[in-house]
DNA sequence: AATGAATGAGATTTCATTCAT
DNA sequence: AATGAATGAAATCTCATTCAT
């Protein structure tokens, strides 16, 4: 099923896997071509065999990593029914890619700031996935929306969305104790008291 | 007589400006030392006649507004003496600052990610601010941390501090209107429903 | 198969040659990376091909040629047995590379005051191979050392050295006319009498 | 007899002394006005009441204390009658510079490669005060010049001064222990050989 | 005379990228 | 696909100098 294929490329996953990490740890703007390639073991000039350039790299690894982290969330709600077992199963879920996957949670989540601007306005993100949750266990009559409707459920997922992240966050600070799983259901608590559900 | 002055400065507060409007807007590794000498109609050299260089600019802007910010939350919670007042308080005066000058409201609370790596450790943060309010409620008895109380007074100011700067992210990519001001009310109720009080 | 290189390098040897040049005629520090890569008919980032900076490259010239000429001044001893004959050929030696490449005899020899308090301590100097010259004469009998004999071996290399460059420098300058090695008989005469063989 | 002046300069020794100290120690190209002016404990815009600027710095500097120089050996050699009268006090006064100003020496026997090529050709130099002493001695008939005499008188006057100078190198690197004094009559003693007087 | 502020020109170095092998 | 060499543009910072006080 596999195209018929000269050489397996040899600089593709090291250069994914460096630039990763250093865009995490020291943002996109912050690390150069350069850096990848050393990080990476290999020659700058290999990146260009594979991204156009730099920017094509970024936002390659973003909209990959993006429908990742969406595709798991909204996977890990369709598992399940009630609003309180679905908001358990997404932050199951996000914590244990955080803690498996420290790069794609932090690159997906705190590096799209930094690339706010240049971004599509219609991409899927992470924060739709929440609106939509809460949208529908309105609609199901499991939580109550106060004054307008659609400004309440953005509200909502504001918190519940900022304290996911902040949790994890602090787990990056050192603030919270690692791993971040063990703190999924203290969040989901709270996450419900905010959603009154 | 004083001693023999040169003239007054001219171009450090336009640097200062310039540099925090930039910086929120692109980045603090985005935003380059022309950019900001461009922007504040001065020379580049100017620059250097008041920070050794940009670092040292970027970390003295930064260590400075972060003081004004953990003064102002620290005053507001000061004039009240209910849990909920004080959170209402600190919530309408940091809301308050964003949409006054929110400049230094981004700067703070958002650049911090991209310095987090070279920011000494014991800088007082906004975050502590609020966790030393909680540990002080739940030593007032205005609410009961269940379980370890350090922990869980940490992880409830996670959820705090993420509910508040979530929905400031939100009112800045648009997907809550402005002023964040007229937030400030609702959050402080999703703010005291994750508190229990 | 070889594996897989890049191209031949193209800018190194015109760098060098550049450098050395303008480091001779201007000094170290009044010669600038645009002077030389101008110089070299290449552009100025391709000297951060080849060294690290101008300081390394300027260090690198500066020991590559320092070994070349205490290997010549060597060998041009090792081929005679009597002192006299050990200085004329040394002499010989050195005033024909200064002939023939004067640029890399005024580099070694002029350049080291100026990078005199970054050199390592231990690199083995034209004036150590004169002074191991007069020992070794002192111990085979061909001269008297009086007094402290190592004092005063390192002073006879003094005015050994000192004869040598100075009568190089006033060429240099115009005071003597060159070719200089049309004075090596008349130095090493001198030079002779100083060491009273 | 002073003229009436207002307060004297305060700025102007500091900056002398700093000046000279910071040529020698690294090279005239090398330091910078800056440099300059914190090590005299001044502003840097002091340096131009007083020179016109940096290069005027240097010029004045060199010319006052080679003069200076020039002035100290022909008044030791004028109260001298023989030639090795002459030779000695010629060099216990140099060396006695040496010691006590260490700076004016090494500025104006080292610093005048670095300025060569921006000297007048006519200004009187220590090496021209050494051709003199020479020929004077050979018009005496205390010394016989072999061949061409201008040019033997030439190439002497080389090898004397070079015999000077790098012994009072060989003190400044540590080749030859100080004070340099202590070496004025056996380089002397060299120096009477070389002249076979 | 002396200063602190400010500057334009230029220094060194880094950047993302292209080229030839 | 991958490399080492090379580059033009831009980045940060330094330089000697001038200005207003």
């Amino acid at each position: 099923m596999l195209p018929a294929m000269g050489r397996p490329p040899k600089a593709r996953e090291p250069l994914r896997l460096a630039a990763l990490e250093l865009f995490v740890k020291q943002g996109v703007h912050a690390t150069g071509v350069r850096d990848i390639a050393r990080h990476a073991g290999v020659s700058e000039a290999a990146l260009y065999c594979h991204w156009a350039n730099k920017e094509d790299m970024v936002h390659s690894l973003f909209t990959e990593h993006l429908a990742e982290v969406v595709a798991l969330l909204e996977s890990a709600i369709a598992t399940e029914a009630t609003l309180a077992a679905q908001v358990l199963a997404a932050c199951r879920a996000s914590y244990r890619l955080y803690d498996e996957q420290p790069l794609v949670f932090r690159f997906v989540l705190l590096v799209q700031h930094e690339l706010a601007s240049q971004l599509p306005a219609n991409l899927r993100m992470p924060q739709d996935v929440v609106i939509d949750l809460i949208r529908r266990a309105a609609a199901r009559g499991e939580i109550t929306l106060r004054g307008d409707a659609d400004h309440e459920s953005v509200l909502l997922s504001a918190a519940l969305i900022g304290t996911f992240l902040e949790a994890a966050i602090y787990v990056g600070n050192g603030r919270l104790p690692g791993p971040l799983l063990q703190h999924a259901d203290a969040v989901t608590r709270i996450a419900l008291r905010i959603l009154r559900a």
